[in-house]
DNA sequence: GTTAGCACTCTCGCGTTGAGAGTGCTAACT
DNA sequence: AGTTAGCACTCTCAACGCGAGAGTGCTAAC
């Protein structure tokens, strides 16, 4: 494949813009007036039949302007990539939202999918992190009356479980915090894996409430990574792209259902790192529902400890300026926040 | 305003039944065939023209079939209101579902949504429980490290907030756990009104926390009423009037805001006392953007202490006989576990 | 009270057509 | 060699006309 001229490049970009812009094929005589270049309609009719030779743009119908293939749409997201950064003001808003919302996992993930709706006008996906090693911290057992008791449970990370037991006869608070102290003092800081390997203790009552804190522990590993939360879906409702035809509408409702859209961002981010972001375009030939879409993605957390996935979904015709560099920052901040989460107690 | 005949309420029945399931004017000669009436299609013409002039019954056009007006719908649903039930094995799976979920506010919202959304096939709304009269339970400190506190604050209904404080200065866990033991024993059940009235504590860590307890729960009794769980908007993309028209895609995108709803669903169930189900027909001339549209809405809770709402909206068309039921039941079961929680502990 | 027959009206789908947009190519220009 | 004007060509799209079909209301007979 041949090199592209300087002028070329400028051009491509210049069109995939405008494209995303206006939604619209782009012709030539548009082109030289809306951006003032110094050439006819003719150069450019020229460039754009060697790019549309080379496979960056392509032609609805003979005599409709361009539109950019997947290539160019790569081209155009490979040039955002390395520049584009997120104003600072915009930054410290986001910042400041965070900060000011509760230490609350469930808050933070809502604000997150929240604001990356807001920013890319896109459908925007984040699952909540996974926590791949759960430590224990703390128990509490406050009796309430009868043989009810509340459990509350403390995971290094922030996570507080909290869960009604009915014991088999009453207990006394007494015995009650007693046998909260000793489990605090033996079970600090382990790992599920170590608790698990611990030999059985010789008190009945500290046996029971082990077991449950346990049962706990697992459930709590699995739901938390579960949990998924999206937002924006009326951003992309009023897309022209997706009110025309069936096919479109179907992949409309897809990016209703949250389940599809988990699976969606498990199966691609999978192979990506934290700190990488993969701009999925046109479903890269593995979703046949999304070869009008594009997906970027990127993990965030501490690997190795609790890594979640975050992303945002629109048209191929997205506005990859603004989603970019706000799927960038958004990582790194929750990334941040897992990290004092998880280290800062 | 004339009565009408037997045969012109089952016929008025039948047409509005008809029109729900087809989308379409329905005109005599199908009516004759679909339903198998020992009538001519002269003779429901008469009867169809009597409606028309009535103000049951309107044509799109000259030359096409009846649809109903919305004195049509709400005919109709006064029938449904009386008789519909949702069946038994549903109701038993539909509970089962929530006894195996967790006793969490939060899951259960969730899981509401989902089931109205699934039920009635179209976009369902759920507020959590307005808490209206919070009362203190039980306060738990925890030293983490340095400055840093963890304290779990349970309030009476099961709810259990955390929060993270930093003192001024280190404490140890032991004045930590004697704080916490006096103001339990200071305030329980004790309700927010009454611990603003209380006189200030000389202790000085005393007064601190229970300065933040009071902030916590005011937050609190404001955050969950805030709220909002919503699902099913993929179920409603598909229907027809809301892919063609402007206007009908700006309801869509209404549907889509959780604010809005939460907005729409407040003014309109504000009338409404738990156990009553409302039924709002082309928006009832309020909402200038929902004639299009209906709201089947419910109160549930325990009146004077928890309260909530919850609702299913959908195309004017949409199906009343599984909407109706459904939201009926839901809002007893979600009376019941609300009921549950407040005075079972 | 019910029904057959009929004229009437209006929508909808379909083919036609003309305007407009955009192209590629050729030849002239710098 | 690169750039540009001119031109013929192609294709979409909106508008128009038209005929088929659906459904009605009315009248007269059963």
């Amino acid at each position: 494949m041949t090199e592209l001229t300087e002028r070329q490049k400028t051009l491509l970009l210049l069109i995939v813009r405008d494209h995303i812009e206006s939604a619209q094929p782009v012709g030539s005589k548009r082109l030289v007036e809306h951006y003032r270049l110094n050439l006819s309609p003719a150069t450019i009719r020229n460039e754009m039949a060697a790019l549309t030779e080379m496979g960056y743009l392509r032609q609805p119908h003979v005599s409709a302007g361009r539109v950019p293939t997947e290539a160019g749409y790569r081209y155009f997201v490979s040039q955002m990539m390395e520049q584009a950064v997120l104003p600072e003001t915009v930054q410290r808003t986001i910042s400041h939202q965070f900060h000011q919302s509760g230490a609350d996992i469930n808050q933070w993930m809502t604000l997150a999918a929240s604001i990356l709706a807001h920013q890319s006008q896109g459908v925007s996906v984040v699952t909540a992190p996974h926590i791949e090693q759960v430590k224990f911290k703390h128990v509490e057992l406050i009796s309430t009356q009868g043989r009810q008791v509340l459990m509350v449970l403390v995971l290094v990370g922030g996570e507080v479980n909290q869960q009604i037991l009915t014991l088999a006869e009453p207990v006394s608070q007494e015995r009650l915090s007693q046998t909260a102290a000793r489990l605090n003092a033996l079970l600090a800081g382990l790992t599920l894996d170590a608790m698990t390997a611990l030999p059985a203790r010789s008190d009945a009552l500290d046996q029971d409430i082990l077991t449950l804190i346990l049962q706990d522990i697992r459930r709590s590993a699995e739901r938390v990574s579960g949990e998924i939360y999206t937002d924006g879906l009326s951003n992309v409702l009023a897309e022209p792209e997706f009110t025309e035809t069936e096919e479109a509408r179907r992949t409309l409702k897809l990016f209703g259902e949250p389940a599809t859209l988990k699976e969606l961002l498990d199966r691609t981010a999978a192979s990506g790192n934290v700190g990488g972001l993969q701009v999925l375009i046109g479903g890269e030939g593995m979703w046949e529902e999304l070869r009008q879409c594009s997906m970027v993605i990127a993990r965030y957390g501490v690997p190795g400890l609790a890594t979640g996935t975050l992303g945002v979904l629109g048209p191929m015709r997205m506005s990859y300026a603004r989603t970019i560099p706000t799927v960038r920052f958004m990582a790194g901040l929750l990334s941040d926040l897992v990290n004092d989460t998880i280290s800062g107690e």
